[in-house]
RNA sequence: GGCCCUAUGGUCAAGAGGUUAAGACGCUGCCCUCUCAAGGCGGAGACAGGGGUUCAAUUCCCCUUAGGGCUACCA
């Protein structure tokens, strides 16, 4: 009914990238929109960059980040294999059939001798170009040599004169001179085909209908034009979307902080926030609308929307809606989020996220709304977990160094004792009754009491961590902060 | 170097031949307040430059500039 086939075809060469991600996310939402379908296949042609386990990493943090293919690896499919390693016999098949019909020929220009001629090119300004020196041998004079074991490449033998026009469903129409193309190699000398080749034969054989990807491939897209034109396929339409740069507009790479997936776990943003930050970043339904659910997206979305001007992306706005998230989310998934960076960072052991579930849960549900990632929410419960050791410099400059300190807090400390019932109520009612009975200042005995109990300047609500603490670490944390400003202060 | 793409505040981003040029993040002032967040109310901040076309261009065209991409037996 209908004929929608998209595909993400990344090469496993590393982890799933922020960039890669976006695509992926682009064509799931169109294949989602329009009721199509969304293929996986994994580009491994290049044996020497091929990372071993990348292919796992990408297809997890897929997983992780909700995007799922309708064929690929693991699902497999009708179009498989989806590894393009597997596919080889056809990209040869192929390629014999256009060596045989004279749209391409065999090359046995060494590597280091190309290499000579484009930096002549170089120097007389024109463009790098294959010379052609092997166009004219013979097909009978190439199987010869390659069969007395000289190494050989194919080549596309393209027209030196005329246009291609590129159709593209973002930019519009696109067009290319031929005389700055090249003869371009379809087939490496190791008999493995190169991208723009094995893509080509993939995209077709695979029924993919729109080529969405990265606009870094939008000056391939003449290659890939001439060689279904050559292999007399159909072309496919072909949507470029704009790229992802580092804070300082150049191509992310390792030096910009995170830029996997994976990372952007690790440092505590959620999957559904990563999601949205991305949907936004080249795409916008022309609303102000900031929150989106991707099924709201899969809604809405129109390839022709999707920006033409590259997008920086921006860590702030991430850690915003992270935290938007954060707080909007259910506590239980939260609280499943956050166990793995607690445990990881050894506030609590396995048994303990069992058995005190809901203490940690009451823990989580107070600070959730004050930090914008895992890791800071992490960090914020950290004294719900460990004694106090050491106060913060500042704050005790601040809320300790006063002659009356000790004994504020010791009445603190006392009217805390007297409490029955230790509950918000109570703990609050009897710390303003001392104040109004002192004619102090709320915060007078409100700040060394934090300082005391958490170590720190800032907590949530004082009366809501003490009651999280339990009267019996109350006591202990105001008479350790006493102990502590007599020893070290006086 | 050649070719291609792109150009609205610091960032994301709406917009349209005539608008006081949205909104969000960030920054910032005030309010609230036990701190920190959150929240509420304000503020600063943009159509890269130059030529056209037009009664009128930020919007359409050209050039310049800037950024990005391709120019690999990488993808």
């Amino acid at each position: 009914m209908n004929h929608v086939r998209v595909r993400f075809a990344p090469s496993p060469t590393g982890y799933l990238h922020v960039g890669g991600a976006r695509t992926a996310l682009f064509n799931w939402f169109f294949a989602r929109k329009l009721g199509g379908q969304f293929v996986l296949r994994i580009e491994d042609t290049d044996t020497q960059r091929l990372k071993e386990d990348s292919v796992s990493q990408i297809l997890a943090s897929m997983k992780w980040l909700g995007i799922d293919w309708d064929e690929g690896p693991e699902v497999g499919g009708p179009c498989g294999p989806y590894y393009q390693s597997q596919r080889l016999e056809m990209y040869q098949k192929e390629a014999q059939r256009l060596v045989k019909e004279g749209k391409a020929y065999y090359c046995f220009c060494a590597p280091d001798e190309l290499a000579q001629t484009r930096e002549l090119q170089r120097q007389t300004g024109q463009a790098f170009r294959y010379n052609g020196k092997c166009r004219g041998i013979s097909q009978t004079d190439a199987l010869k040599r390659i069969e007395a074991g000289e190494e050989a490449v194919v080549r596309l033998r393209v027209p030196d004169r005329g246009q291609i026009k590129v159709t593209d469903l973002i930019h519009g129409n696109v067009n290319f001179e031929l005389d700055q193309l090249d003869d371009l190699i379809i087939v490496k000398s190791n008999g493995i085909p190169a991208y723009n080749f094995a893509c080509v034969i993939d995209d077709h054989a695979m029924n993919i209908s729109h080529v969405i990807r990265a606009e870094e491939h939008l000056s391939n897209t003449p290659k890939q034009v001439l060689l279904y034109q050559a292999l007399g396929y159909n072309i496919v339409q072909f949507a470029h979307v704009p790229m992802i740069l580092a804070p300082d507009r150049s191509k992310l790479s390792k030096r910009h902080g995170a830029t996997s997936i994976e990372e952007f776990r690790d440092q505590g943003f959620l999957a559904p926030a990563i999601v949205n930050y991305l949907t936004f970043l080249g795409w916008s339904p022309g609303t102000d609308q900031e929150l989106i659910t991707p099924a709201e997206t899969v809604e809405q979305f129109e390839i022709s929307k999707v920006s033409k001007k590259a997008a920086i992306y921006d860590t702030k706005k991430l850690a915003w809606i992270n935290g938007q998230y954060l707080s909007s989310m259910s506590l239980n998934d939260v609280i499943g989020e956050t166990i793995p960076f607690l445990l990881r960072k050894g506030l609590i052991t396995e048994m303990q996220a069992g058995e005190q579930y809901n203490s940690i849960k009451n823990i989580i549900d107070v600070v959730r709304n004050r930090v914008k990632t895992l890791v800071e929410l992490t960090e914020a419960t950290e004294y719900f977990f460990k004694d106090v050791t050491e106060y913060d410099e500042k704050g005790q400059r601040k809320y300790f160094s006063k002659p009356e300190t000790t004994d504020l807090l010791r009445q603190g400390r006392d009217s805390l004792e007297q409490i029955e019932c230790f509950d918000v109520q109570h703990t609050e009612a009897a710390y303003r009754q001392l104040i109004e009975d002192l004619s102090i200042k709320s915060g007078d005995l409100i700040h060394p009491t934090r300082l005391a109990l958490t170590g720190r300047m800032e907590s949530p609500g004082l009366f809501e961590v003490m009651v999280l603490l339990g009267k019996d670490r109350c006591l202990a944390r105001m008479d350790r902060a006493i102990n502590f400003i007599c020893k070290t202060l006086r």
